[in-house]
DNA sequence: GGCTGTGAAAGGCTTCACAGCT
DNA sequence: AGCTGTGAAGCCTTTCACAGCC
């Protein structure tokens, strides 16, 4: 399986958690929103409202940047989305490659919230020859053979993988022996990368199965006996392993619904 | 109306840990990659980096859903995976529908992972009339106008919103109204449901800022003393309020320009 | 009076390390 | 001997509640 290891260094930059730093860009568009229609000032609960989170979450999560707001008034709209844009490194441009110019790559190229926050689509590349030069999103797109000159050239240190699975480990190599140094994966694949390179994941399957958890256990509230067709458990556990879940016997048929759990 | 709160309930569902369905997915992956290279059993260790976690957290994860291992042995691929299915309730099949057929949403439909894992694409659902009736991903393409009737004649209960942000939370309210109870959110905006209605939300800006975050980071490895210039912040803090950090521990001095990025 | 900023408490998640089963 | 299952410890995150400032 490819090279190095999954390393999730420290989690704790400096000195803003993790979480906080997930939550500013969920701040930052609801404070954008608000400077667009002149809102000068905004009160935790009126934001962290916008934000979807609490007031509370919110207060602390500023807290970790510095003291912006002015107690009795609020924050200042515009000057916080400055403070926050600086803190998460958007008053710079990052110029970004897609990898993978499917109906997935194109969608992204189209995106268009993208090139407005400090992210610029800086190449396409994709492994099909006869895509070479063809547009996307007014950008035409590039031969993999090109990836390495492509980052070089254009100091690209954030790359998006929107290939298949197969492929995307390989890609992913190649983007680290250039110089990238976080990756944007679409690809359901676990990627390995080196220390020191960031890995984020975005999986419409994933995300899909835990929404089917949820929904089966809203479903299944009273959980009548689930009718006959049981799909047959593949093959009986290993050899005679008797699974048993706390101590009562299991009221299962054959044995494996693991009944309803005491809390 | 735009109603309700965005209630995250208890997060602690039943007895599994949030956290811990949030891996089961990836656990499956693993397996069904081993099961189909016929990998009879399977040890935590060997799992564990194939999923791109650490051993004790994935026993930790297994031992919420029951023993399903073997001591000295390991865990047996097939019934593992037939186990983690049931659980996240995969063996049943969920229609979806998605709503929103741009690119994205045009790539959604296409995406292959989805119908072969407990999901199938009920219908696809445009609010552009000249899309009607237009095939896509081999499904054709229905008038948001039918949504209502869709959602019930196909019983579904789970909904992906590919629109764009504008119309996200009219689409999300018409989506619940008609029953749906778990949303796949891929527009950029907060939804607010009632009670009982689970929202994930797929954001690509969101992922890109969190990267630039930590990119910056990187860059910044030795911040030297910040010199002079500095990007006008847009205005000053309210009046004069005087922002300072931490108690004098920071090591930056007292402006707030975190070191230029060289990069 | 209103609202921020923050210690302290509570809760959840991860990691450790080892008892216990095969 | 090997590997799972799990209490206990440690860390991170969220929530509470109120002092402090406008």
């Amino acid at each position: 399986m490819a090279t190095g290891r999954t390393h999730r260094p420290a989690t704790r930059s400096r000195g803003i958690p993790e979480a906080t730093v997930a939550r500013l860009p969920l701040y930052l568009r609801a404070l954008t929103a608000l400077s667009e229609r002149s809102v000068p000032t905004v009160s935790s609960e009126e934001l962290a409202a916008a934000a979807g989170v609490n007031s509370a979450k919110l207060r602390k999560d500023f807290s970790y940047l510095g003291s912006y707001g002015t107690r009795g008034v609020g924050y200042d709209v515009e000057y916080l989305v400055y403070q926050i844009s600086r803190e998460l490194g958007l008053t710079q441009d990052w110029p970004v490659v897609i990898v993978g110019i499917g109906n997935l790559g194109a969608a992204l190229a189209n995106y268009g919230g993208f090139a407005s926050r400090g992210f610029r689509v800086a190449a396409l590349i994709d492994a099909d020859p006869s895509m070479a030069g063809k547009p996307v999103a007014g950008i035409p797109v590039q031969h993999t053979d090109d990836l390495e000159m492509i980052i070089e050239e254009n100091g690209v240190s954030i790359g998006v993988i929107a290939t298949p699975a197969g492929a995307a480990q390989q890609v992913c190599d190649r983007l680290v022996a250039a110089g990238v140094t976080s990756i944007l994966n679409f690809a359901p694949t676990v990627l390995s990368v080196p220390d020191g390179v960031d890995v984020r994941k975005v999986d419409l399957s994933i995300e899909l199965q835990i929404l089917a958890f949820h929904e089966q256990r809203k479903a299944g509230e009273e959980t009548p006996g689930e009718g006959g067709a049981d799909t047959t458990p593949p093959a009986a556990p290993p050899a005679a392993a008797v699974r048993r879940r706390g101590e009562g016997t299991e009221p299962g048929p054959d044995g494996d619904v693991p009944a309803v759990m005491p809390a």
